[in-house]
DNA sequence: TTAGATTAGTTGTTTAACTAACTATATGCC
DNA sequence: GGCATATAGTTAGTTAAACAACTAATCTAA
């Protein structure tokens, strides 16, 4: 028997994610209103290099679930803007590793309290055992959809 | 005492919405592979219009959680396509009524058995009642940002 | 050693999102 | 009635996503 849980208008906003789309959307608005000139999109990538750079693009694509047309001109638009630098491999010359810049190391800290802190009044009200329970279910919808 | 659940790794694909990305992927791929020439976002459109039509454009504007610039482009396609019609409001002539077309009629059926296909899939494995909560916390995310 | 397959990344095309600036119609107030 | 304001929708410009087709470098196996 199929596990057929959704009622029509609940269909559309899961499908949609109306939420992943709020937080973005209210994130972007964010980082407008503290003057810093950078888009959720490539926010997503640096978030990835700050942990640790040196990676290359194709690492960048399973890392943000991206493909890599996108990816390449994300770091295309980062490069412009002087917050990453590609630097090829020296071993395999197929492959750019992908730095921060200094102007870039600048970002993180105020980006992430910026990020820290939508999340936790996204979450206000919501009791720490739903908030796992909800973690875990996209994890499974992500999981079943590979 | 701050709410904050999120290790860093988590944030990342919360905010990103990677679970809702995947869903939407996915489903555009069985549009696809059906060889039914929509996009997603198109879908998004008629699935309002299919419960009812002759909504104005703002109010797709509403429903769908989209702009109105967003929703001229995508009336625009979706008209090309002769999947709906613009009827000026007799009223209000500032007003676009839309109307679904016979050809768009033919959709929904299809359309919306592949994505509730999508879902019972997606969720395949967990309980009905953590789909609940999942919802609920998606919900109240989405109130608290408003 | 070299021909074929694989991998990393780029380019072109279409669709879409967001912002800002715009036109046209309607409303409200004096 | 007429002017300010609000509302519905469009247009322009930038960024991004998905897909297909491409180039260049590397690997593999006869």
């Amino acid at each position: 028997m199929p596990n057929n849980q959704f009622k029509k208008g609940e269909l559309y906003s899961f499908i949609t994610g109306k939420a992943s789309t709020a937080i973005a959307r209210n994130l972007q608005k964010r980082f407008n209103a503290a003057g810093l000139k950078i888009t959720i999109e490539q926010w997503s990538v640096l978030y990835h290099l700050w942990k640790e750079d040196g990676k290359s693009q194709q690492e960048l694509c399973s890392a943000t679930f991206r493909d890599k047309p996108s990816i390449t001109r994300l770091v295309d638009n980062l490069e412009k803007q002087q917050l990453v630098k590609r630097v090829p491999s020296e071993s395999d010359r197929r492959i750019n590793l992908i730095y921060v810049t200094r102007q870039a190391q600048k970002l993180q800290e105020e980006t992430m309290a910026l990020a820290e802190a939508l999340l936790n009044e996204a979450l206000e009200g919501v009791p720490p055992d739903r908030i796992d329970i909800c973690k875990e279910v996209l994890q499974i919808v992500y999981d079943n959809l590979r």
